[in-house]
DNA sequence: TTCTTTTTGATAGTAACACTATCATTTTTA
DNA sequence: TAAAAATGATAGTGTTACTATCAAAAAGAA
């Protein structure tokens, strides 16, 4: 599967395209790896420069701002995630099936690759845990959803939509539905993780099951 | 129902009682329109110091850090939905009719004063709906949390979470519920107004009409 | 190979940010 | 009216988020 993963990804996100270089390459890998070290408020060009061995200049000319960083690394996420949803989904043709396929995809409790192109998947999936939100909820989203920075998330989103009008065409609210699963269960990962009383499980780990768990009984009865 | 609004918060939240001077009500006031202006991110002390004819140092008095004082907004948030819900579910016996109020009020949809002590609650809505979750998802999230800083909002889910137990009490999610309808609540806003396509709203208006029409079929759908 | 272009490194600089410290002044309270 | 508390004024520190400049190194073309 390995072969497969190259995406062409948004221009307006960098300024050289960072698949390119090996430069570039250690700049996203070791990004992922130092913003799931230290969190993305703490994360700097600075630091990262002295993690690679360069200098701020030269991260700079790739990317103009750590938050154009940040949406680049979570929109090589949701293609990628995308792209596991099709090649696996290939295999099944009931759409109840589907669903549960891509609910434990989008929670991230599944077995593949650690590594892919050398990014730590483990820690990007942390990452998109805890910092995805803050890839949007900023005062410009309008001005960098013009750009279409976005649209990785949105495709994904639309590819799950289509799945649950499959369950049930009638149903009123696919994309909504969609998106809803998606950051439910990021949240309540991160909840069950670090705010355990914001949710029923009993566990003190198996975040990933109890969270799988939760959105299929959410999903299946809400789409019935 | 004014004379009602005096929350005891966190000690931990602040350095001295903003409620007990006018300089700190008008920190905290004015703190919710510059954060609502220019959005968390570019808010600053010094820039609210200005704001309020104070200085840098007189602010750092009352509270030691920006993401304290944007946890101690969210704090009185949480404490007031909750009276809200309490004071308004007084007349209700119904347990489902209770869960459609709490919805209501949970997306604010409903027009309550526009100020309460001095604080525009509109705005402080919008803080809710695009801030909230920066206060938690922050690394050291497990230490402010030992502090007990988050219990407010855990207050809120406890009692939502109580209304789903009346109405099924063998629902085995009553709290992952709970906080996702919240959370789903501010983030659906948030799409439906930009990032539409994350979304089933035709409309261009009416966020708030159609995420209160998503949570209900959510909501009973999933409770059952 | 040499020449040219592209990329990177080294260094410096700026305005703002997130504080901390000190001391004088004003306001409140006992 | 004296003591205590709160505020203001000023200064300073280390860091962040960049931008600019110019030299050195690497890559590609002739």
């Amino acid at each position: 599967m390995e072969f497969l993963i190259q995406f062409k990804l948004n221009d307006h996100l960098y300024l050289r395209d960072p698949e390119l270089s090996d430069i570039g390459r250690s700049i996203v890998r070791e990004s992922i790896n130092l913003i799931y070290e230290i969190g993305f408020e703490k994360f700097t060009f600075r630091k990262l420069a002295l993690h690679i061995k360069t200098t701020e200049t030269t991260i700079y000319r790739y990317f103009s701002s750590k938050h154009k960083l940040l949406i680049y690394i979570l929109s090589w996420y949701w293609n990628y995630l995308e792209l596991v949803c099709k090649f696996q989904l290939q295999r099944e043709s009931d759409s109840k099936n589907k669903l549960k396929l891509i609910l434990e995809i989008v929670t991230y409790n599944y077995p593949y690759g650690l590594e892919i192109k050398g990014y730590n998947m483990q820690r990007l999936h942390e990452i998109v845990i805890s910092e995805s939100s803050k890839s949007y909820l900023v005062k410009d989203v309008d001005d960098i959803n013009e750009e279409l920075v976005f649209s990785p998330l949105k495709s994904l989103c639309s590819f799950i939509s289509e799945v649950i009008l499959e369950i049930n065409p009638k149903f009123d609210y696919p994309k909504s539905l969609a998106s809803t699963l998606i950051e439910t269960a990021h949240q309540q990962q991160f909840f069950s993780a670090h705010l355990p009383s914001l949710t029923d499980n009993k566990n003190k780990e198996l975040h990933k099951e109890y969270v799988l768990a939760y959105l299929n009984s959410l999903a299946f009865s809400v789409i019935k």
